[in-house]
DNA sequence: TTTGTAAGGAAGGTCTACTAACAAACATGT
DNA sequence: ACATGTTTGTTAGTAGACCTTCCTTACAAA
């Protein structure tokens, strides 16, 4: 064997290069910030508990849970809720709880094109207040204003103090709440987020529909760490998950399978049509919820199952090579449920079985998303939750 | 809209349940450790540095760069090499440097059935020493015992300080070494890392194959963060980069995309062969360097190119919703060159282009990966050098 | 009543990184 | 030649964070 060309050894003389990756420092203050959310994840997950309980569920001892959470209980996030009924062997336990009723979160979902959604949630997902505007048509700067504007008045309709402003929105989105590109709003590199910080003085953070559905479907619906939401409405769109965190991908714009190519001239049974997008057999055109109602119009029950059936089938092909490179857990679906929960779920499932090898598609599920129409809004305020409280 | 059943209120009453991931607390001594990992990979990409750069490029102030510095210039780590050759305004900066030919990494490649190939590796890659065993067919306890026995030679021969061994592997790997399923050796809930420390005394790292062969191109050949590196050799696999951070997968077995179902009955101008797994169509079928040498044997070259590139869009077909899911920056094929460096990788390019969005496809990469046979032994070393020194 | 167990708090110690201040060593301008 | 400014690396002191150890409180079980 030749190694006189080894690449690692040529580059010995200098140094092993690469674009670095701004890695942080860390501080003291930022692990007891890290200990501190380890603590509010616990009681958010848990429930109320006692200091001993954290501290066993987090590794810390009695001591520093019992100075984390004299912090909290200072700062209001955290109440006294008295001794433990049970008792047991030993002293009896006073329990602490996350006042997840005394914050406040401002939510707002720009999915629909001709109303902006909004809505004021407690640390739980529980909605407090809703609102909404007519905004049909508005773009760019007028756009900005209208969600500033509901911003506003959901803040002044908060009873609580307001922990943090959540925005799900199509497009691409990086992770600094920059829009790069929203055609539908007509934002190409509105600094959506740090606009509202301005004007609102609240943390925002801002990110795509798709993620933030995945984001709610993760904290709220038990969906597994290792996890594909594809969501469909208008158009199709995916949320990735991969060990618990999102992904956003290069460019920001993890998820975008609309316009993956799944039809074509050789595709038994199908005829590519065209995409808005310009090409043509893209995923949008057969699994959007207009075109899987188009396609099944008319149809008797039995024909709109096989035609369901067989966009299942389109989807879970093209889904196996991602399934297999992820080893995901499972595969979720959010979007109408008369015509995703039934033989195009099931088909989605046996073409991934019958398509990946056993090791990869023996305990994959595929189920329908937990939650219901306010999945959006749920997973924008858990963008507040993690960007503020660290809760995941 | 009908919001009672509204499953994130539902819950309101009982807190939001999940499995807990094993979130660990964070000590000031960790803090520590990841700061020292800072020093050292700013030192090991960078090369030789004064303090004062360290100190700029992490953020850190100069006394506890200096502070981090003296303990690992106490540890022999780092190296004094005087001061700076160009002289610049102000006091000269003396250097310091990376030990990185004063300490060796014992490295292994399981990928060969017949022979198992070892090394004696420094820090930045260089191969010190080379070694093999014959081990054809040697299997379960035996095949243990077969690496025991070259590691413990190949430490012997080190002349520094080894500072780990990493083992390179085909199979599903967890991340605590465990080697779950490799059946060319008769593996099964192998605690091959487990072992070897015991044996050996010294942390041992193992890993898939192709998971060491992306650690390895992200290290020392400049993938990029999110990529997706495509193993072609006996068989088909592929490591997945995601943010800089390789994905394991629910199951370990992420990558396994050899047995994805590429081929069909209505797959113009294919037909779908039987695989090894039972099922037929698979990627290996098409894909394999033994399957792409006998579908091209005996060809005109142009008729080779046309069937190189007929795989080529199989795998562009198949990665394109990969590629949009993630929105990876860079595909690597890494294998034969003569097979996969020409109409092949032309085709995987311009179909992943074809069968994505421009914002997906528009600038990325497909190349051959940078390293040569040696890269999987490097990947090996990346093992050690991110598990013992948080280098990456 | 005694014994054992568990919860929570107080005191003291170690580790970590920071700020402030300074000396050393050099380039540059007058 | 000499003062000035710049950069480096060190010393000294400070603040934060968590730990270990010991103590008190409160209950169950024997």
């Amino acid at each position: 064997m030749s190694r006189t060309s080894n690449p690692i050894a040529a580059r010995t003389a200098s140094p092993v290069q690469r674009q670095l990756r701004p890695t942080a420092k860390v501080l003291p203050e930022h692990a007891r910030a890290h200990n501190r959310s380890l603590v509010l994840g616990h009681l958010f997950h848990e429930g109320p508990s006692s200091r001993a309980d954290i501290a066993r569920s987090t590794g810390l001892t009695r001591v520093t849970v019992s100075d984390l959470v004299a912090a909290l209980l200072a700062e209001g996030l955290v109440a006294d809720l008295g001794v433990r009924a049970e008792s047991r062997v030993g002293k009896p336990a006073t329990l602490v709880g996350l006042r997840s009723s005394e914050h406040h979160v401002v939510v707002v979902d720009l999915a629909d094109d001709a109303t902006v959604h909004g809505a004021v949630m407690t640390l739980v997902g529980d909605v407090v207040v809703r609102e909404h505007v007519t905004g049909a048509g508005a773009t760019g700067t007028a756009a900005v204003t209208l969600v500033e504007d509901l911003c506003r008045r959901l803040v002044e309709r908060a009873s609580r103090p307001v922990i943090g402003v959540g925005i799900s929105s199509p497009g691409v989105i990086d992770a600094g709440g920059r829009v790069v590109e929203a055609p539908n709003r007509g934002w190409y590199g509105e600094p959506l987020a740090a606009r509202l910080t301005g004007v609102l003085g609240l943390p925002v953070h801002v990110a795509n529909d798709a993620n933030t559905r995945a984001l709610g479907e993760y904290t709220y619906g038990g969906a597994a760490a290792d996890a594909m939401i594809v969501t469909v409405g208008q158009g199709v769109g995916a949320g990735m998950l991969v060990d618990g965190a999102l992904v956003r991908g290069r460019g920001h714009a993890a998820g975008e399978i609309g316009h993956v190519t799944v039809v074509d001239e050789d595709t038994a049974g199908e005829t590519p049509e065209p995409c808005a997008c310009g090409r043509t057999g893209c995923l949008e055109t057969v699994l959007s919820a207009p075109a899987l109602r188009r396609r099944t119009a008319g149809l008797t029950p039995q024909d709109a199952d096989a035609t369901l059936a067989s966009v299942g089938r389109m989807l879970g092909r093209a889904l196996a090579p991602v399934v297999s490179a992820l080893n995901l857990a499972e595969v979720l679906l959010s979007g109408p449920p008369e015509l995703l929960d039934g033989s195009l779920r099931e088909a989605v499932a046996t073409t991934l079985r019958d398509r990946t090898m056993p090791v990869i598609g023996h305990d994959l599920r595929v189920r329908m998303a937990a939650l219901d129409e306010d999945a959006a809004l749920a997973g924008a305020a858990v963008l507040v939750l993690s960007g503020q409280l660290g809760i995941t």
